[in-house]
DNA sequence: TTTGATAAAGATATTAAGGTCTTTTATTCT
DNA sequence: AGAATAAAAGACCTTAATATCTTTATCAAA
């Protein structure tokens, strides 16, 4: 759906305001270690959403990025449009060359609902509801490999 | 979600499907052309289904694709397991290497069950559905440029 | 004011998806 | 048998996504 720079890029942001570190600056090294991203990668990625205002950063010993009064109520579909654009919920099912209501495929209507319900979720939701379900310990940014080969 | 290569397929089998077509062999050109799809890329899909016995073709003069027994009872998920494998509906749509319900990302939960859902519908539609739909002009396989820019 | 730390920027590499072109093989018709 | 036809196969190309590496700009502290 999404693609991965994407879902990158919202960790990225989550991990900057979670409660115990939306106070400090974090070094990419840092970041990237702790969501397991390659470093010069969601370098780029976090270099964007500072250019969009979404996250701050500042150069230097003792920089790093670091959220802004913006970044905890940034809805997720800002950061969707900002990574992948908004046409990722336009493109037909089967490949045809535009979705149409008028004139659609055979899977139109099957998923077309499914496909909205996404949307909105990404527009209603912010980094801080996120935010909140990592605090209170409902879901994690990295996988957990104890947790996950558990039974 | 589903890749173009498999949305072109699932377009193909339909096409061959369709009750004025089921009877005949149909050339590559033809069906490219007709779902304005590349054709030596559609054929190498194509090849593909055939080697799954989706469905046939024969080489030579008055050679083609055609449809078998199977073609039309074919469930969708079949085409996409050949196509994209079924580890599309098994990713993080976080990026995280691995999506675990037991150590879930804060979209897991958010996702998973329009995930189940569309995987279900996959497995419930038989290629003969969505020729229903064509065959009773619910839906079509091409674009039709005026029916899109119209209002 | 120099040094070291760090993000920013940009060049390059890799991989996978999507697409094109050419050659081979099987079949039919003459 | 030979020519024509069409799929099969495989080599190759293009683009986009993903990832790495190197250099530059900026800042803070000594
Ligand atoms: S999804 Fe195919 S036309 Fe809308
Ligand atoms: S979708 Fe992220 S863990 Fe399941």
């Amino acid at each position: 759906m999404i693609s991965k720079t994407c879902g990158y890029a919202i960790r990225g942001i989550v991990f900057l305001s979670l409660e115990q570190n939306k106070s400090t600056k974090h070094g990419i090294l840092e970041i990237a270690e702790d969501l397991q991203i390659p470093q010069h990668f969601l370098g780029k990625i976090l270099q964007d959403l500072v250019r969009r205002g979404i996250i701050s950063s500042i150069k230097g010993p003792h920089g790093g990025f670091f959220v802004n009064s913006k970044t905890i109520d940034t809805p997720l579909i800002e950061v969707v449009e900002a990574i992948d654009g908004l046409g990722i919920f336009k493109k037909c099912f089967l490949g045809r060359e535009e979705c149409s209501s008028i004139n659609p495929c055979p899977l139109h209507d099957e998923f077309d609902g499914c496909r909205s319900a996404i949307f909105k979720t990404f527009e209603n939701l912010k980094i801080s509801d996120l935010v909140k379900k990592i605090d209170i310990g409902d879901s994690y940014l990295s996988l957990n490999k104890e947790f996950a080969t558990e039974i």
